[in-house]
RNA sequence: GCUGAUGUAGCUCAGCUGGUAGAGCACGUCCUUGGUAAGGACGAGGUCACGGGUUCGAGUCCCGUCAUCAGCUCCA
């Protein structure tokens, strides 16, 4: 007999080789019937693989997370299978699961292409094959076996992954009439994949490597039923509706154009609104926490990055130098060599620590063609930067200031965000400076994270060459992840550029600078900003045109009133020029109700004005006088008056 | 940078296997109008991304460049 846990902790004891199929039927009949796998141990198990030894056993369906890896990780499998009938002679690498869906890497025979439009044909086949409802059987050879195999079919991508296994028994998994080298946790036959649709078709690199062959990445999804898939389908659309690309061209809020140039995007009036309103909401908060602000030029000496070490680290992504007679200056790629000159203008005393440099810094980095992607990904960009210069003792105290701000700007957007400590891994010729001073700097962030609550995961290789940092995720509409706010310790660049400070020991030593910039940058927060809001926009970040129509007989009166009470509330409004015609011509005839507009939900400190009516978004139907000047005065305002 | 796809009026797009461009919305003028993306008439708008090539003839086929999109690689 052995003992199998459940998730609530409950232990019950069945005969050794107990399978989860009977478990679950020992449970209950529909779970055994949903069951697509199990997890025992932490490791997915096909649902009639016996169980030996005392286990922690989770029945998995496609209602949870594990149960989803299975069905798409097997649903990898099928359409190998699916290609290998319609390409005989495909090569496959690796065919696993990801968050939404699964990808397989193939390397097609010569000649063969795929595209996208060759999909359809491909999900047929899978579905022809899903309906046949094989099983997938797990088989177990030797190494030396699997070896023999893969090498005699000639398959490189596989022996490759066979050698990284040397000395292991290799398992295999067999459907229909395809065989592959897999670890396991499968779903018990073909036939529970009744939806399939194949999403797209790229490049890969095999083993994520660019000096490996490209292969053909397929990506697919599978549900277990059909109405799951149409389901997907709508959200996927109502989140491609959503995109900042799309919202940012139709509301008029900012502009990419090659006669200016790749990733540089221009800021439209409107956008500039948004743009400013962010940047006041935080200018706000910096002087309440102590920062200064200075502005840098947009270009440095050369030989500032040198010694700061960007040059040579990141020479392949930086605008060539501009060479001018003997000297050569940058383009600047980030703000913080200025800052240091700015500290090393003067010796500084332990008394003027903490030393807050903060500035909208505008740089621009050269970033490879095929990484550009609207506002979240571009080639000139504004940081909300600020290099802040403390001593060992105050740097705990300001990391937990800077996480706090940073928190603050998450929160006041109302954002989720995920947390990772962005650390170093082994290699040595990625990072600058000492080990040890590493390994210290590590373990502050760590412990600021752990003391403050943060609930952050580790990101071995996250960090930057010269500190690790605290990097705060959020995700686009389409599920991309993209780093906004940023807090880094830095031991490096203080020694680099010499930084020094008189202690009350009245000996030099050296600050500890934390680089932070808590939107990370204004235009990919911006990005995110329209995603989260679909372009409805509070009002206090971006004033909305709104339709009222007056109703009752004195239409003049009532929009003479309502623009002057909303004057007095201190927003802009005024009479759309165009419904001001239509008001015009109406008085003239003597109506007695018209559709007329104002602009509204802009402090009159502005003298622009974002129109979003368009989109329905400050359609606000009819409303008295009351109504309109309620809603205006409970508008929130963050950082106003 | 790599793989693949796309690039036609301000926007969204149509244009079959080559015979020199269309729609809807937007825009302008006029008319109509007591209702939430108002209706009608007329009008203006395009060296079909750019540069080569094949052809009697290219938006349509081929090559190159640029840009955009999906993904990979990268991201101070």
């Amino acid at each position: 007999m052995i003992k199998i846990t459940f998730p609530d902790e409950t232990v019950r004891e069945f005969n050794s080789g107990v399978t989860a199929y009977e478990i679950a039927m020992s449970i209950s009949e529909g779970l055994a019937r949903n069951a697509v796998g199990a997890v025992v141990n932490g490791e997915h198990y096909e649902i009639n693989r016996p169980i030996l030894e005392n286990s922690n056993v989770k029945i998995a369906t496609f209602n949870d997370d594990d149960g989803k890896q299975m069905f798409w990780h097997s649903s990898a499998h099928l359409m190998a299978e699916a290609l290998q009938e319609i390409y005989p002679g495909t090569k496959f690498g690796i065919g696993p699961a990801i968050e939404n869906g699964f990808y397989y890497d193939v390397d097609l025979p010569e000649d063969t292409k795929i595209s996208s439009e060759d999909l359809p044909a491909i999900e047929l086949k899978m579905k022809e094959l899903a309906r046949k409802n094989s099983t997938y059987d797990m088989s177990e050879s030797s190494w030396d076996e699997a070896y023999q195999y893969y090498t005699k079919s000639g398959n490189e991508y596989k022996v490759e992954l066979i050698e990284g296994l040397k000395g292991q028994k290799i398992t295999f998994c067999k459907h229909g009439n395809f065989t592959d080298l897999c670890r396991g946790g499968h779903i018990p036959n073909t036939g529970l994949i009744k939806a399939v649709k194949l999403l797209s078709v790229a490049g890969a690199y095999w083993r994520g490597n660019s000096d490996n062959k490209m292969m053909t990445r397929i990506y697919g999804i599978t549900f277990p039923k059909q109405k799951l898939l149409e389901e997907f389908i709508v959200l996927r659309e109502e989140a491609e509706r959503r995109d900042h690309r799309k919202l940012g061209k139709e509301l008029e809020l900012y502009m990419i154009t090659p006669n200016i140039g790749g990733g540089l995007p221009v800021w439209l009036p409107k956008g500039t609104i948004i743009r400013r309103k962010l940047e006041d909401f935080l200018k706000k908060e910096l002087l309440q926490r102590g920062y200064q602000e200075v502005i840098t030029p947009h270009i440095g000496n050369l030989n500032l990055y040198k010694t700061s070490g960007h040059y040579p680290y990141y020479s392949e992504s930086q605008f060539s130098p501009i060479k001018v007679e003997e000297e050569e200056y940058m383009l600047k790629p980030m703000n913080c060599p200025h800052h240091h000159q700015i500290y090393a203008l003067k010796p500084r005393s332990y008394r003027d620590l903490p030393l807050r440099l903060a500035e909208f810094g505008t740089v621009y980095r050269y970033e490879q063609s095929g990484e550009l992607s609207g506002l979240s990904r571009v080639r000139g960009f504004t940081q909300d930067d600020a290099h802040i210069y403390c001593t060992h003792e105050q740097l705990k105290d300001e990391l937990i200031n800077a996480v706090e701000l940073t928190q603050l700007v998450f929160r006041t957007f109302g954002m989720e965000v995920t947390t990772r400590l962005s650390f170093r891994d082994d290699s040595e010729d990625k990072y600058a400076g000492d080990p040890e001073v590493w390994e210290i700097a590590q373990k502050e962030i760590k412990e600021v994270a752990d003391m403050m609550g943060l609930d952050y995961f580790i990101g071995l290789g996250e960090a930057s060459f010269y500190g690790p940092k605290i990097d705060f995720i959020v995700r686009d509409a389409i599920g991309r992840k993209w780093q906004l706010g940023t807090v880094q310790v830095d031991y490096v660049m203080p020694e680099r550029f010499e930084l020094e400070f008189m202690g009350s020991d009245n000996q030099k030593h050296r600050p500890v600078i934390i680089h932070r910039a808590p939107f990370g940058s204004m235009e990919r927060f911006i990005s995110i900003l329209i995603e989260h809001y679909a372009g409805n926009f509070p009002f206090w970040i971006a004033p909305v045109q709104v339709s009222i129509l007056p109703i009752g007989q004195n239409q003049n009166e009532y929009c003479e009133n309502l623009l002057k009470q909303l004057k007095d509330l201190g927003y802009r409004a005024e009479i759309d020029t165009r419904s001001e015609k239509v008001n015009r011509k109406i008085a003239e005839s003597e109506q007695m109700k018209v559709p007329f507009s104002i602009i509204a939900g802009q402090k009159e400190v502005d003298s622009n004005t974002v129109s979003l009516r368009r989109h329905g978004v400050g359609d606000l139907g009819s409303k008295s006088i009351e109504e309109i000047l309620n809603m205006f005065a409970e508008l929130n305002i963050p950082g106003g008056e």
